[in-house]
DNA sequence: AAGTTGACTTAAA
DNA sequence: ATTTAAGCCAACT
């Protein structure tokens, strides 16, 4: 049974877009947030998969930080070897285990309007 | 159309 | 530390 939202529509799709590449484009530097805390804020909590797919695909992800997004235990993104010492580079500091510092890092993105 | 995949999350072993 | 498992959902095969 489907009890879930359901597929987004063209607009919607196109707005979540938007809406992530605005988001991470607000992460502050030396500081990271989670793929979660992403998409709830765009309005679709369980689409945490679809934040990283965007900003894994979408050409345009290049031009915000999303470096700065990592995975909710503080884990870089696979295969993106640049991520940590770019993380590096802003004063982000890496605990012994490879995991970003999460709570001394991590920021809780919240939009006044 | 049915199955697989993945820049996810949480929990458990 | 790593892996498995289950839940999750759009995109891909």
């Amino acid at each position: 049974m489907k009890d879930y939202v359901g597929n987004m529509s063209a607009e919607q799709a196109r707005a979540f877009k938007d809406d992530v590449l605005n988001i991470v484009s607000q992460i502050p530097r030396g500081r990271v947030t989670t793929y979660g805390h992403i998409a709830a804020l765009c309005g679709w909590p369980d689409h945490a998969r679809m934040v990283g797919r965007t900003l894994h695909y979408t050409p345009g992800a290049e031009k915000v930080p999303c470096h700065r997004v990592v995975n909710a235990v503080g884990r870089t993104a696979p295969g993106w070897g640049a991520q940590r010492e770019m993380l590096l580079a802003e004063g982000v500091n890496f605990k012994a285990n490879g995991r970003v510092d999460m709570a001394q890092h991590l920021w809780e993105p919240k939009i006044d309007l």
